[in-house]
DNA sequence: CCGCAAATTGCAACCGAGTTGCATCAAAAA
DNA sequence: TTTTTGATGCAACTCGGTTGCAATTTGCGG
């Protein structure tokens, strides 16, 4: 499984024509193991378990991962980055939910009907960028509620 | 007219039954004057000029004013907080408009007509952000037009 | 108007995400 | 294998924002 995420990576990134490093694979292939969007500091614990890249290497690999279209980045109110592995529809229009809760990040792309925004005159609008944000459906109240019982039936 | 800005800002702080200080009027006029989004950097700018605010108090009269929704926080990604004095409108659902040449921010409340956003299910949302990026009538394709004619006419 | 308590401010030191310069190292071409 | 060129590691740095604490101010009661 795990190796699965890894030799498509290193396709992908042999795909580029550029070189095939173990930082570039290893991060790739976190991204793409993900179930969400993650951070720097995510990343970084996900892969410095086994191989020990440098920091520094991290922020440079996913720089060159979102500029070649293997990823995706994700501003965030909490001014930290975060990632995906990027997929096809990534386009003018993105969409992203945000758990008011535990912080987590999901891509929402198809979910996305913008019937129009009315931008003042003499503006131009390029890309439109839409944030819901919420509780996610680990935080959600059937989640709490799930746990409660949880709780009641260890006692 | 700057005069007027500063009575409605102390007006505004007075109605909150909290301190009125030179700080919390000062930058909240500022905020009033301002024909959009401002940074902390710019809010900064603009005050110091007279009265000697320390920049940490400016962050936390930011904090302040924006707990009593006398302002409106906006976040960015380049990592910067943005500040309007707060508008009525300003509910559960948020539009802005950034500029990609200028990096100026300006809010776009009325604006939006967000038909639906499919959330996943176990998902709940709670507030909808919505973010236009483009050339805003400073930097768009007209003003580039004018500066050129400007230019010419130079010579 | 005066003095007091509590809220606010200024200062300095700090924090954490991200960046830069540079010497070293390793992919892949020759 | 050697060479070349791009990638990496390390240390130091930038920058927006925060925190602890002592010094001021504000607004109140007298």
């Amino acid at each position: 499984m795990a190796g699965a995420v890894h030799e498509v990576a290193e396709t992908l990134v042999r795909r580029t024509r550029a070189r095939v490093t173990r930082a570039r694979v290893a991060v790739l292939a976190t991204l793409l193991a993900a179930e969400r969007a993650l951070t720097h500091h995510e990343i970084e614990r996900r892969i410095k378990r086994n191989l020990g890249i440098d920091r520094v290497t991290v922020y440079r690999v996913l720089e060159w991962l979102t500029a070649r279209d293997l990823a995706h980045k994700i501003s965030d109110d909490d001014r930290v980055w975060r990632f995906n592995a990027a997929k096809k529809e990534h386009g003018r229009r993105h969409a992203h939910f945000k758990c008011n809760s535990c912080g987590g990040v999901t891509c929402l792309d198809k979910a996305m009907t913008v019937r129009s925004v009315l931008v003042p005159s003499g503006f131009r609008s390029q890309e439109i960028e839409l944030t819901v944000k919420g509780l996610c459906a680990g935080c959600g109240p059937a989640a709490r509620r799930r746990s409660r019982v949880r709780a009641q039936h260890r006692h």
